[in-house]
RNA sequence: GUGGAUGUAGUUCAACGGCAGAGCACCGGAUUGUGGUUCCGGCUGUUGUGGGUUCGAAUCCCAUCAUCCACCCCA
């Protein structure tokens, strides 16, 4: 019996993983650039936070998260989401005691069960952001720009960003009321799914893709003409801080975020090369979510985006990785009695930092330097009967092919001075 | 959860129901200790898995698993 890895989750092998960590420290980096630091928390919680927060009838709620129960019969579920987590640990901790906002950012593996497709996954890995403290809507700009400067740096240009407003609870319970009415007389027309929607979560009704549905989309009431006078200041606001930060975005009050603590402002990164997965980050503001799983009312915004999805927009552009390093010696012993000298210089070169490779199982020397060459080391260092009997390795360039016999605390020197 | 396509060597792909193959990669060698190219040689298979039809199955049928695509969902 072969053990296979299970459905919907991936290994990351060395020839990618230069990739990850790459991403990951550009992401570290960019996040710091803004004042956010890193908050890590466990990959399960107990169920009902996400019951709670993301809402009961939310698809991942509802059919995608992974539960079990430990030994002592209590309900957990491994993270589907990075936002509540991380609002649990604010409350739980006292964040709002240490005065000033809360800037964190995160990343790691979520998990949902849903049906494996190319840039979706059981097992996948989120970056995300969350500012925790002001409802100023400068901070709604400077989370969306986060993610843009992200982008920025990894070089990439093919995306687009949508921005929408869902208002506040008030807003959009009399929007909500606004699309019944307008769909109650088609009801019968709608599919099925969408008649189900009608009830639960009539703004889904925007964003179905079946044509006779579609249909009725363009003569809908838009959420923007359903804001209170608040909520539409704030939203106006948020796009002039977007403007004065050169920030090219459009309006699309179809974007419908998915978990339900979302308020106000919400936006979403497109790539359409990824075809049917082309989000690679989205996110929002979520006034009520914090009030709603037990602590102070407090307003925030955040947003996650997806390492599968970015990497692959990447590799649409073929934007160049960076690779690890390649050796900067490699050390060819000729024959066992070479070893004591060859382990003695190793011992030194990697104590000052050299990466330094060895390998005595090859044998020939031809196929050595086969192995050294093939390794891109810039330097190899030999070692045969000669340099034994005098006590002097040799050092080649294997980009010049120079090489010199060195003595042993001329070759400490160089070494120590990092001149390789 | 629904619909469709595809599964052959490490990899990319061939093979009409009749001997499972090629390129690339990998390993070794080409006169004692110098890398590349070239040349020579070598290795890797339960044809995803399990059944069935057939004298005979990689090939046809069924099931199952996996991947991909779309729906759905979302990052």
């Amino acid at each position: 019996m072969n053990y296979r890895i299970p459905r919907g989750t991936y290994d990351i092998l060395p020839k990618d993983s230069a990739k990850w960590q790459y991403v990951q420290n550009v992401f570290r980096r960019v996040a710091q650039r803004f004042g956010y630091l890193e908050i890590v928390t466990p990959i399960f919680e107990m169920a009902e936070l996400f019951e709670r927060s993301s809402g009961e009838n939310s698809d991942v709620v509802q059919k995608e998260m992974y539960r079990f129960t430990d030994q002592k019969g209590r309900n957990f579920a491994l993270r589907p989401e990075g936002t509540a987590p991380v609002v649990r640990s604010y409350i739980e901790n006292h964040l709002d005691r240490l005065g000033g906002k809360s800037k964190l950012y995160y990343f790691g593996p979520m998990f949902r069960y849903d049906r494996p497709q190319a840039g979706r996954y059981r097992q996948f890995y989120q970056y995300g952001i969350e500012f925790i403290g002001s409802n100023h809507p400068y901070f709604d700009a400077e989370v969306i720009a986060i993610e843009l400067a992200y982008l920025e740096e990894l070089g990439l240009k093919d995306f687009r960003l949508e921005i929408n407003s869902v208002g506040c609870e008030k807003c959009s319970r009399t929007y909500d009321e606004a699309l019944r009415k307008y769909y109650q007389p088609h009801l019968a027309e709608l599919c099925p799914d969408c008649q189900k929607r009608f009830e639960s979560k009539p703004r889904r009704l925007l964003d179905c893709k079946v044509p006779s549905c579609k249909a009725f989309r363009k003569d809908a009431p838009s959420q923007l003409n359903y804001l209170d006078q608040e909520c539409k200041d704030h939203f106006d606001q948020v796009q002039k801080y977007l403007d004065q930060m050169d920030i090219a975005y459009t309006i699309n009050p179809a974007i419908v975020r998915g978990l339900d603590y979302y308020t106000n402002t919400a936006f979403e990164l497109i790539v359409d090369a990824l075809g049917a997965q082309n989000s690679i980050a989205g996110g929002g503001r979520y006034n009520a979510l914090i009030s709603q799983i037990g602590g102070k009312d407090t307003p925030a915004i955040g947003f996650a985006g997806g390492f599968e999805r970015l990497l692959l927009a990447m590799e649409k552009e073929e934007i160049e990785f960076p690779q690890y390093a390649p050796p900067d010696v490699y050390v060819i012993g000729m024959g066992a009695a070479t070893t004591d000298m060859a382990l003695s210089c190793l011992k030194e070169m990697r104590k000052h930092g050299l990466y330094a490779e060895y390998n005595p199982d090859k044998s020939s020397f031809k196929a050595q330097m086969k192995a050294a060459d093939a390794s891109q080391a810039y330097y190899a260092l030999i070692i045969g009967a000669d340099e034994l009997a005098a006590d002097m390795p040799t050092l080649k360039n294997l980009r010049t092919s120079e090489q010199k016999q060195y003595s042993r605390p001329e070759l400490s020197h160089v070494i120590a001075q990092r001149l390789l």
